[in-house]
Parts: C-alpha cells; sequence; structure tokens
DNA sequence: TTCTTTTTGTCATCCAGACGACAGTTTTTG
DNA sequence: CAAAAACTGTCGTCTGGATGACAAAAAGAA
C-alpha cells in the first residue's frame, strides 16, 4: 500500500482524470496561515500537494494536536478541526459535492482518505486515554519524550530536543497551565531527569528513565 | 451516497466478488458477547451483515462510546477499542492482509470505511471536547438529553427515557463517578429538570431546558 | 546601557470531583 | 418471607490542578 501514498497526486495527474483535476482549484498557504478553522461553513475538501500542515482540535485555551498531513494527503475542512500550515504550502481544493460526485468512487483516493482518518483517529484516542487517566505531568513528560524520540539528537550529555515553544505553549499543548507545567519542568530538573540548555530545549540523560516516570498513572 | 450504505453486501454477492467472498468467514456473535477487545493481537476486518454492536473505548473503570455499527458497516478490530454486540450479530470477517489485497481497491468498500472512521472521529472530538471542557454535570446532561432525543417517547408528563443503566454504568459512559452521578441526577430532581419513574427510567418535562442547562462550562 | 516587554518561578487560595464509609432501599433468591 | 446481594444517597475528607498575584529573569528596543 506504501507506494500509493506517494502517488495520489501523481494518479490524478494520468488522462482518465483531466476532468476531474480541472474540477480542483488549486491554492497557496504561506507557513503559518490556517487552511481551515471551525465555524466556516464551506464544506471543502484538501489535497496537498506539498508542504505540511498541523490539524489540531483547539479551544480557547488548549489545543491538541491530531497530526501533521503531507503530500498526498486529504482532508476535509468539515470535521471541526484547525488546519494551520507549518510551512508554505500548496493545495487542491473542491468543494464536498464535486468531490463525492467524481471522486468518492476512486479507491485512491479513498484510501488515502481512510489512512488519514485512521491515524487522526489514533492519536485522538491517545488523547482521549491522556485526558482520562494520565494526570499533567504524565502528559508533559510524554510530550517530551515522544518530541525526543522523533526529533531529538544524541549528544553526549543525552539526547537534546528542540521544542522551541514558551512554558505557556506546552501548557496548551498537554491540556495544562502555564503555572503548572513551569513547576512540573522545574521537578522534573531538580530530579535530574532533564537538563535545560536556554529556552524551548532540554537534554533527556536518560530517556528510558523518564519515559517510565511518565508511566500510567493509575486512580 | 445513501444507497450505498445499505447495499454493501448485496454489493459484495455480486458475482465478480464471488472469489472475494469466498475468502470471507462468516461468523455469529450472540448478544453481549465481544467482537474484539483491545490487546487480542489478531488483525482483523469484519463487516456487520446482521445486527447491531457498540464500538468503545474502555479502561478499568470508565467507558466511552463511540459509536454503533449496523448492517453494512466495516470495522477493524485494531484499532484498540471494545466492539460488543448489541443484539445477536452476524459478521463477515478477513484478515487484515487479505482485506488489503482484495477488497481495499474496492470503492464501496473503503467509502463504508471512510463512512464508519468519519462518524468515529467526529464522536471522539465530542469526547475530547467534553472531557476538557465541560464539567461532570453538562456530560451527565448530555447523555440525558442526548438519549432523550434519539430514544425518547413523548407522555404527557414529558419525555420519557429508558436508560436503563445503574447509576454507576452512567458514572462510567460519563467519566465520572457513582457517588458525583448520584448526587448530579438527584440534584436535577430536585430543580425539576428531571422525574425519576423507576430504576432506570427518567421523565424530561422540558428537554430544551434541560439541555440549556448543560451548556459550555467556561472555565 | 537603560527602559520595556515577554517569559518564568513560586506562593497562597480555591474548587471540582474522587474516594471511603455507612445507612437506607430495592431486588434477588433460596 | 427472610436473608443476602445489589443499588443508592449523603457525608466528610483529600488532592490535582486552576487561577491570581507578584517578583525575578531574559530578551528586545532605543
Amino acid at each position: 500500500m506504501k507506494f500509493l501514498e506517494e502517488n495520489l497526486l501523481d494518479h490524478l495527474q494520468r488522462p482518465e482524470f483531466a476532468e476531474l483535476l480541472s474540477s480542483l482549484s488549486s491554492q497557496s498557504f504561506a507557513k503559518g496561515s490556517y487552511l481551515c478553522q471551525p465555524g466556516e461553513d464551506v464544506n471543502l475538501i484538501f489535497i496537498l500537494a506539498s508542504g505540511r500542515v498541523r490539524v489540531y482540535l483547539g479551544y480557547e485555551e488548549k489545543e491538541f494536536n491530531l497530526g501533521i498531513l503531507t503530500k498526498g494527503d486529504i482532508y476535509s475542512s468539515h470535521a471541526g478541526t484547525f488546519v494551520q500550515a507549518l510551512e508554505d504550502t500548496d493545495v487542491l481544493l473542491t468543494d464536498a459535492k464535486t468531490f463525492r460526485r467524481k471522486m468518492a468512487k476512486d479507491p485512491d483516493v479513498t484510501i488515502a482518505m481512510v489512512r488519514v482518518l485512521g491515524n487522526i483517529l489514533k492519536t485522538s484516542f491517545s488523547i482521549i486515554d491522556g485526558l482520562v487517566f494520565k494526570d499533567a505531568n504524565s502528559r508533559l513528560v510524554a510530550l517530551l519524550t515522544g518530541e525526543a524520540r522523533r526529533h531529538g539528537v544524541q549528544e553526549e550529555a543525552g539526547v537534546k530536543v528542540r521544542i522551541d515553544l514558551s512554558v505557556e505553549q506546552i501548557g496548551r499543548l498537554v491540556g495544562s497551565s502555564r503555572q503548572t507545567v513551569s513547576t512540573l519542568l522545574n521537578d522534573l530538573v531538580r530530579a535530574e531527569l532533564i537538563v535545560r540548555s536556554g529556552r524551548g530545549t532540554f537534554i533527556i540523560p536518560d530517556l528510558s528513565l523518564l519515559e517510565s516516570v511518565g508511566g500510567v498513572e493509575h486512580s
């Protein structure tokens, strides 16, 4: 199935899709801008042609990441989520009605949708899990270790992670408050589980140790 | 798109699917039994042929309904959810590998998947919303009014809902404790927003009034 | 450098809701 | 019908974490 992921765009270039392609309009979004926000009632479907966008659930003061879409991913503006460009991004878009009429029967298209929805669903399950079962500390640790596993760089002193967010923003991401996160972070430092090296970057001497600390918080 | 929903099964009966159908095995589940539970590592795909099943996220002491599947719906045992038969149910099932090889290219199949995933996703968004933003009372009221809107029966005194769950079970469903729910329920009775008529059934004199009480709990 | 503005760390306070305990009530069952 | 089991209502207690306040520290700007 892998090869399909990369090729949805190419796939759509094929002659039999010429007519369909013409019903797609193309649009660019600058880094940081929003492809859609909840509340807009236009119901558009879009396909990422290039760039990366972040999908998240947001409320006034909290936000939960649901996933990152890249080239070939399909998503809908109608899901009540925020979609923000992480870099300059090009999308093909169409309205839901046309989409349903012309594209929904194409297996490559629907497979891409299943993949995207499946991933987002999985993430949202773990968000629920975190909210119900883990305390703020565990969620914070999960954020740090997750980021470290994904983007951390090994150094002599440990794994270095650049989060590059203010404490306040971290608070939002873990569904907690600025003050609480500040305290927890310093607790972790005192316990020598993390070291802060400049704003927004952390060094984790022992990643698996830290992970074990953020274990299940059995209520 | 509507007509597709009912016809996935018929669709699969068509001659070109004969070979495919033969790779599906059929199985029955008695009311109350589990089609799958998290932790089983077999990765099966199943299609409901008859009956209804409930999909939910469950932890030791809480559970969150994600949706109800009916005839023609497709789901996977691999999602980390519980799937329980609400009535005697027949399913067609196959393993994920075969499914991917033989069925994933059929648009009717993938469309059914998109529909199911989309619904579950929407529900899980509102669960997150509820957990983050609403207090226990709002979630309880949401459960009552939701059930009333869906299955309530209009009577002289108001809308009658049979929930038919113990207070403890209701607690689980709203992610709260038995004691809290008991108290909240009685608060609602005292406020004359609901009337209890025998275990597990409630009468709601003014549904929209009750709904307005469970409004957003702005933190 | 000096003055702002933005981020942080920490405290004291407060509240929703979990939990244990226990009495009262209803249902089950022998 | 009596005894056991299951369910319900209500207290008191306890805790995670939100929130406001304010000082200290960092980063920017002038």
